[in-house]
DNA sequence: ATATCAAGTGGGAAAAAGTGGGAAATCTGT
DNA sequence: ACAGATTTCCCACTTTTTCCCACTTGATAT
């Protein structure tokens, strides 16, 4: 499972280095894409089968015309990338204007993706759930 | 069942070594995610398997905001920490700070889970529910 | 009292992870 | 086809993490 935060660096050459903790679950290739939110979503190329497939369904609650430009959003604007020898993938630059990526980067495992964010916009956007947070786990705690 | 207080040390190198008395319970490898308060949850894997599924039921759950981000929150902070050969784990630098953890940590057995508290903001809250317990148990008793 | 053992703490050294950058290979436009 | 720019591949440096060993303390048993 992909979980955690790991703080890293994108170099000069648009680089950054997968945490080696999420390396062996994500493959040798990964598919990159816009994510929803201000962030980049990475997923396996298997996942990624998945989620397309299930975009492509039509008993989605989406109007057919909404769903077909969200469609070539994020169908439009995924790219299959592999890592070099030791790890790190390249960040297109149209993905990395999109959320504002600069020097430092936020690589979250959210279970069965990876999100990179602005390391910032991260941090700011996590204090504002903090709160909600600790609410809906609490909710969840009582339900069990 | 764990249960039980410890005050242990947070060393340099941010280990800090489980009480004996957990170490058989928990197993090889342990889930660390931000608790309820100011504190740490630390699950097994098995109670966090549990917890991560109830978390993520829905299926395609990140086209929902609310789901997203609260999915980033719990997965996003969790981490899967293995323990040393001698029953010591290591507390990720993102969650130490969260917490306010310095270098005594109040360890706290509730049951199927560990809590990781800071040793004096567990001592103060501890004081306060005692003081409670106290005018809970006078007003019990005058109004008899 | 002393020896023994288990638990907790500290730290050195090896290994792994992360970062940076040169040079070869490829691409682009003229 | 060629010059300049970009991308890819590889190597090297630095920092962090992991692994291992050793010391300390306190409880237990002889």
């Amino acid at each position: 499972m992909l979980i955690g935060e790991y703080i890293h660096t994108i170099d000069k050459k648009n680089r950054i280095s997968m945490p080696a903790k999420f390396r062996k679950e994500l493959g040798k290739k990964v598919i990159i894409t816009p994510g929803l939110g201000k962030c980049l979503f990475i997923f396996t190329i298997e996942e990624w089968a998945k989620v397309s497939q299930k975009l492509s369904d039509s008993n989605l609650s989406f109007l057919k015309a909404d769903q077909r430009s969200f469609n070539r959003y994020m169908f439009g604007r995924a790219t299959e990338v592999e890592f070099d020898k030791i790890g790190r993938v390249l960040i297109p630059d149209f993905l990395k204007k999109r959320i504002g990526l600069k020097d430092k980067a936020a690589v979250i495992g959210v279970k069965d993706r990876v999100e990179i964010w602005n390391d910032r916009i991260w941090a700011r956007s996590q204090a504002v759930v903090e709160k909600q947070a600790e609410q809906l786990a609490e909710k969840l705690a009582n339900d069990r």
